[in-house]
DNA sequence: CGTATGGTTGAAATTTGTCAACCATGGTGG
DNA sequence: CCACCATGGTTGACAAATTTCAACCATACG
């Protein structure tokens, strides 16, 4: 259950900044602290506010009316996300790991002169996030389950990979459901494939989570259908 | 070839307006008329305008290195399109009917005061774009060939669907392989799927352009999964 | 009327999904 | 401190769906 996350990183960080967080509660800029499995936000819900990841990951999805789930995006430091449509989420999003996040007010109705830069940050946020979508379509059109496991590693690795000697260390913060989810594969079949690259030597793993890039050239290649 | 597309709709257009689409060349809101085939602008083209789609129907794509093609979406009279990413265009785009878009000079850079209804606009058709993707995004997870082309026909209903006694009639302006490369799917598999809602009764074809939908209920309880 | 393009159909092969069982890990409670 | 249990992850065998490759048909245009 996502209630009893061991909530220690938000007790950290609540311990630290818990004044600036509830004090500035509907003001501009204020930050949220998240822990595992906490909402952000709901789908539907109005949107009052864009938000500024600073640390951590969180999980866009929508779901469909017969329960199917799609995991749109995964958002790490930088992204902005919470663009509203038509004055609402279109999607909920849920922390995968412990999350802060700045919280700024923002009404795409508003005059832009009023809020200049948080405008042409949204804007571009916007125009960032339509790429990185069209990108993610090349990603489950029609490709094989190994070339969009690849790919998938390969812009995880991009986003949060870390050195690590010759090789590059990535720390998933999403589970196998999550990650097929976002490819349109089952869980099966990405523990497969990432089974296949481990025997493979294209990866080594350290539990389920740990992820160790061994041959960038080769993860490429494989991305590509090579 | 594009090259020897019939181009009557073209002439008929250049003969009535020729002098406002070249005499403002290069200003605002000037008028471009595209016969089938033609691109109004490529993959990487460094991106002044940004279109507003009058009439007709348009092919957003993005190829990969290997060749395969993933077709982004369709615009249709209403729609924006060429929104920028970085300065530049992330896709091509091509007529798959004649067209009529009116062409903006716009800058994601440039104060907002200074066009404040067209950035306005931009941001909204932003904002929108990000949903539809999402929307798409729902079509090509995991779900059966008959759902996509289910739910293809329902969107494209919904956009350029036309009245037809009791039933709605499309006028598909995309080929098959189109179709297929929007949806993550072979020509085959969309044309054998077309053909199986034709023998159950679902839709009736006039060529394989012109299609009726005779069942809109059923219709959506396939798009659902039903 | 012939040709080219796109569309359709068929049969076989491949891939992925499904269902089920089993394993690993980490947190909980004794 | 250790055993247990729950969750998520892995593996296997089988079924189902889609792709592939090939041939054939229809339509529109020269």
């Amino acid at each position: 259950m996502f209630e009893n996350a061991s909530g220690h990183f938000r007790s950290v960080h609540s311990a630290l900044k818990p004044k600036t967080a509830l004090k500035n509660e509907g003001a501009d800029g204020f930050r949220r602290y998240l822990s595992q499995g906490e909402h952000l936000f709901y789908e539907a819900d109005r949107a009052v506010f864009v938000y500024e990841v600073v640390f951590g990951s969180l999980r866009l999805t929508r779901i469909q009316q017969d329960g199917r789930r799609h995991v749109v995006a995964f958002a790490f430091p930088g992204d902005i996300v919470g663009l509203p449509v038509d004055g609402r989420h279109s999607t909920e999003c849920v922390a995968v790991a412990p999350v802060e996040v700045i919280a700024h007010r923002y009404d795409p109705a508003a005059p832009p002169e009023q809020k200049p830069g948080l405008h042409a940050r949204v804007l571009a946020a916007a125009l960032e996030e339509i790429r990185a979508l069209q990108d993610h379509f090349l990603m489950l059109g029609r490709r094989s389950a190994a070339e969009k496991v690849a790919a998938f590693i390969l812009w995880l690795e991009h986003r949060i990979g870390e050195g690590a000697g010759a090789c590059r260390l990535i720390r998933l913060s999403m589970n196998r459901a999550d990650i097929a989810d976002h490819l349109g594969l089952t869980p099966e079949t990405v523990s497969r494939t990432i089974t296949q690259f481990r025997e493979s030597r294209l990866i080594a793993l350290d539990g389920a989570q740990t992820m160790l890039i061994l041959d960038m050239p080769r993860m490429k290649s494989v991305a590509e259908g090579g």
